[in-house]
DNA sequence: ACATCAGGATTAGTTTTTCTGATCCATTGG
DNA sequence: CCAATGGATCAGAAAAACTAATCCTGATGT
């Protein structure tokens, strides 16, 4: 393709004034003057050494050339248009997964300072674990741990917005109940589970409560969100994000019978993770920064607790 | 198509650095720096909001988007490049028609001096009548009268090259032994006809010999070439062009029993004619004006023969 | 470990292109 | 005959593109 392409800027021109049957109809949708249209279609005529257009004081008709060029013009700007508009269109689009409990705790309640801060971005947020619903995998994935994002743990790049802080929780009335006052105490209660795993109850009870209870039992919960609501219907004891359930435990709705049993979730806590090719794009960028400056009361909230616990913890990047 | 195209030069710096798989390459075949290469492509991905590249020190790779963005381009800018390189190159060719005696007679000696003075042109010769082989209509016709041009006789221009001067012509031995002085004379004679009609010996019959002999008498040849060389060969009597028959006439192959009694073809002369569309366009101009001057001797022999009988004959244009 | 190299980014300054805005010109319609 | 339409043209101004030099980063080679 050794330039034998004549100038472009020509060729589109041209294809306006075609369409438009004259020049000014080009130059106005062109947003030049008719001089400029003029000098472009001469130039393209010099250059294929062909007439495209006649002249005439009414205006001017294409030659049987410009005809046959006229088509093939505006099918090429038309597929170029298309795929372009096309990826803009994908590019304004910010495709975040969450899983649910994230989602309805903490994502959606301030999505619309994002939205706001923004509008050049149509966030579409899906709360399926790994939907790879898509010919276009996602910009970026809010979760506790890098295990949603599917079997690309190598490029995977990471942001993490607050530490996850655990510490059973249960109904006010279930701990009278229950006369929660020794972790031990837990092998008397119903045990609520989220549905992914049983890591946080068996880390915790790990650290405070060695073979005090049993982490597999239990009833599970589709998502952190119904397991805490159960846990506030007085079902029984849920493992307490302390960030996620803070509304629950201000309100006095839950109750933690052992605060200063407090350990940190073995996923880490909830963190932005991308492909290291979108992670640097702007709308990535956006969004990281976004989150990032949302999450900072959950951070110095989840400080506060380390802190007043004796900080043996150092912080995480 | 409200300017929703990117910048399509920076399209075609985008389009080019993708094939070659670098800035460099595409920076050689675009002859610029490699830096402007970049500058548009950057500006390509602002545009879009989108990167097309991921930039590594080794050199760069099209991410997901470039990917699809690059096949779209490449075809796009190559069905561009083959018709406005098949309109080029339609411009650079001179379709003549131009009927066989005219042909051998007049233009085919005189062709190499066009070729010689516009290289950058092909002619293409048709001796046909009327082929209407192409898709394209011819650019000029040489001969003698506008009914060679198909069914356009509205939008026709015309340039006489040169009068059409008309007398009978024979072998001297034939004159001898059919001993011509008189027209009558021509009674006795064989009448040679090239095919297309017999106006010419009608017109001369008309003006000189009323009554004397029959025009449609006689044998009849494929064109006026063939029709004179049998008049050389004693076959008969020729109503020979003054022009087109100069060599015989000159070498005395040829010889016009009645020098004083010629008149003009009734078909006017041998004229270029040319749609009006293409009559003003660079290479038929050239053509024109290269066959006008190359007529210039045939003009002044025509004038000097019609000031000889007196210059009853007013110069056409 | 250090120099070197390849490939791209960046930037200032220059060249080239393109655009404008005013002016002309030919035709057409009232 | 005059105004309006549609294009051509030109000088000057604005914008874009290009160059050339320099910087940067990771790979390579000794």
């Amino acid at each position: 393709m050794l330039s034998r392409l004549p100038p472009l800027n020509a060729l589109k021109a041209f294809e306006a004034a075609a369409r438009h049957g004259g020049f000014i109809g080009a130059s106005d949708e062109l947003h030049v003057t008719r001089g400029a249209v003029s000098r472009h279609v001469k130039l393209l005529e010099d250059h294929l050494g062909v007439a495209l257009f006649v002249r005439q004081p009414q205006g001017v008709r294409l030659t049987a050339a410009g005809r046959q060029l006229l088509p093939v013009l505006t099918n090429a700007f038309a597929q170029i248009a298309r795929e372009t508009e096309r990826l803009s269109h994908n590019a304004a689009e910010l495709r975040v997964i969450c899983p649910p409990g994230t989602s309805i705790r903490w994502l959606l309640p301030r999505l619309d300072t994002f939205q706001t801060a923004h509008p050049e971005y149509r966030l579409k947020l899906t709360t399926d674990f790994y939907t790879d619903s898509g010919f276009d995998p996602y910009d970026a994935d809010i979760g506790f741990s890098v295990s949603n994002w599917p079997n690309r743990a190598s490029d995977l790049e990471v942001l993490t917005l607050f530490p996850s802080l655990l510490t059973p929780a249960c109904a006010p009335s279930y701990a009278h109940d229950k006369a929660l006052t020794l972790p031990s105490d837990l092998s008397r209660c119903d045990v609520l589970h989220e549905s992914r795993a049983h890591e946080d109850w068996a880390a915790w009870a790990n650290a405070f409560a060695p073979n005090g209870l049993d982490p597999k039992s239990g009833q599970v919960f589709p998502n952190i969100d119904i397991a805490t609501k159960a846990a506030v219907m007085g079902l029984g004891v849920v493992m307490a994000d302390l960030v996620l359930c803070r509304e629950e435990l201000d309100s006095g709705a839950l109750v933690t019978p052992f605060p200063d049993l407090v350990c940190r979730s073995p996923l880490g806590g909830i963190c932005i993770l991308g492909g290291r090719e979108k992670w640097t794009t702007p709308k990535v960028e956006a969004f990281k920064s976004w989150a990032y400056n949302s999450a900072e009361q959950d951070r110095a909230a989840a400080r506060a607790i380390l802190d007043a616990l004796g900080a043996e913890s150092p912080p995480d990047r």
